[in-house]
DNA sequence: CGGTGAACTGGAACGTGTTCCTATTTTAGA
DNA sequence: TCTAAAATAGGAACACGTTCCAGTTCACCG
């Protein structure tokens, strides 16, 4: 693996020399989530995306390779931008499962708030193929970082394995959770109950 | 509810009068494991099951209204299949993780010996919406009363809430350990891992 | 047995993701 | 500034899920 990027990967945003383009990949990333925030998954039609961002089909096409692509790629950005947003705020809660509760609460919250959106982001995560391992991958260190910093708030010496372990599980909970929510199948509240339920289960400190 | 049945849902078995009706479900659910396992979820195309199952496509659509119903029900009598084959024999195992495990790992393992078909299904029931919930209940119930059993390998007298929620946890786990395995971003090895730390971690006796 | 409605067949047609092609524009280098 | 290469526009074409329809067969009731 040398330097050349991503032969069948989304164009990510260090790959973009030129302004213009890292431009038209805000367009298209900003057009996919005003779709997806007013109609889900089923309205983020490739061709209305292209149209709303003001590019080529084909251009769209050469940015993300795939539908699935384009929508967890604004799953990583909405992710990171979350995360940044979260970094800065304490979180409060005196112990590790109090703190990881009260962090995920929030972030699933957010999520709530615009259910289109996220029965988008989610659908298309979990329907993600082998090639969509690497976008698919960041989000999963994203959701792992967000879990271990709220078990250890200040800067802490080193992460063990147990500790990895229980962030993996955290997370694969919180994953389960959202898409038994975005599909219909549990309430808002029983989705809170189940994260808090598997996350005391986990960190009994 | 009265008694008529499922409007957009899949003609259950219960429901087929004839046996040409449950003869023609049978041949389609065959027709659709069959392609499903040479190659995977993208080779399960309806007008190549219709085909297959010979039976003409509006057909294939009054029995599921759509390929997801499709696949999710056929993942639902492979899982009430290998339930039933379990469900003779010993777990194996002196605590309770211990046999989760083993039983997990045995159902892990049967899935991995058939790696188109288990992507096919997987990727079905996680795509899944709202529509589908009836059948995906029915699949989550299987795979929780399988991780009871586990649990309790005795008939037992009564599961406490923490029970079923320890149950749920680790199905959660199973299924984004699978899709990770399905998707190619973990190998077999890690993915029973994964479970085994999960359960681990979830049932210290 | 005849009739009636449901179920099935065969296939056309439509929508949307994806691919492909040509003409035009932009970018980078000499 | 000029030129070659890369990127983009615009849109046709294809594949597959899904819908729909006209004609035929099947099952059941009188």
């Amino acid at each position: 693996m040398g330097v050349p990027v991503s032969s069948a990967n989304s164009l990510a945003v260090d790959d973009l020399g030129s302004a213009a383009q890292r431009d038209r990949r805000k367009r298209i990333l900003d057009a996919t989530i005003a779709l997806a925030s007013q109609g889900g998954f089923d309205a983020v039609q490739m061709r209305a995306v292209a149209e709303q961002a003001d590019v080529a089909l084909g251009t769209l096409y050469r940015y993300f390779p795939s539908k699935i692509h384009l929508l967890v790629s604004a799953l990583q950005r909405e992710f990171e931008r979350t995360e940044i947003a979260l970094r800065d705020k304490p979180v409060d809660g005196d112990t590790a499962a109090d703190r990881v509760i009260s962090a995920l609460k929030r972030t699933t919250r957010g999520m709530q708030s615009d259910p289109q959106l996220t029965e988008a982001l989610t659908r298309a995560f979990m329907f993600a193929d082998a090639s969509v391992a690497a976008e698919i991958h960041q989000v999963g260190m994203l959701l792992t970082a967000m879990v271990t910093r709220a078990m250890y708030p200040e800067g802490h010496e080193e992460l063990t394995d147990e500790d990895v372990s229980i962030a993996q599980v955290i997370g694969d909970v919180w994953l389960s959770a959202l898409v038994g929510w975005v599909t219909g199948r549990t309430s808002a509240a029983e989705t809170g109950q189940r994260i808090e339920v598997a996350v005391r289960l986990v960190l009994r400190d």
